[in-house]
DNA sequence: GCCAACGTTGGC
DNA sequence: GCCAACGTTGGC
């Protein structure tokens, strides 16, 4: 079993929309870095991190799980649709998505700028300078240290 | 295949 | 709202 964190605007898509719906597909990523970890790497029963961007208190927010594997991102075919791509072909799609399913919410947000003062966490992509990855893996030490830093 | 222009991400 | 960093596009 692998781990992740996974980005999402609170505005758009955030813990609590989650925890609402409890599974939701993770589409409309339009970048091939992300894609092909949902493609090729994201299996059913991985765990993520939820992470909140682009809002007042950036960081970690909770827990979710991988619910379905990497399969086409359909949003891509529809003219009509936010995340329309003509490139993409339902014959051989460009795009692909993950369901994801609420597991827990974090009584306390992680700010991103705790987690950048973590010796632990230098290498995560996260804290680097200049990141746009939306989708990164997240290896088990530093899956064990984040934790530890939850009130739980 | 280079690279300038452009668009997007996302912290601040 | 600003802007640095980065990915993508398209002309050549």
């Amino acid at each position: 079993m692998a781990y992740w964190l996974m980005k999402s605007e609170p505005d758009v898509f955030g813990i609590d929309d989650l925890k609402r719906v409890k599974v939701e597909p993770w589409d409309g990523v339009r970048n091939y870095q992300a894609r092909n970890m949902m493609r090729d790497e994201m299996k059913k029963g991985d765990q993520a991190f939820f992470y909140h961007s682009n809002c007042e208190v950036p960081g970690i927010v909770g827990i979710m799980t991988i619910a379905r594997a990497g399969y086409p991102d359909d949003t891509a075919f529809d003219p009509e649709a936010k995340y329309y791509d003509p490139k993409s072909d339902p014959d051989n799609p460009r795009w692909y998505r993950v369901d994801v399913r609420f597991k827990r919410k974090f009584r306390k947000v992680i700010p991103l700028s705790e987690l950048k003062t973590c010796p632990e966490l230098a290498d995560m992509p996260l804290v680097r300078k200049g990141n746009r990855l939306s989708i990164m893996p997240v290896t088990p030490e530093q899956w064990q240290f984040i934790m530890g830093l939850t009130d739980k």
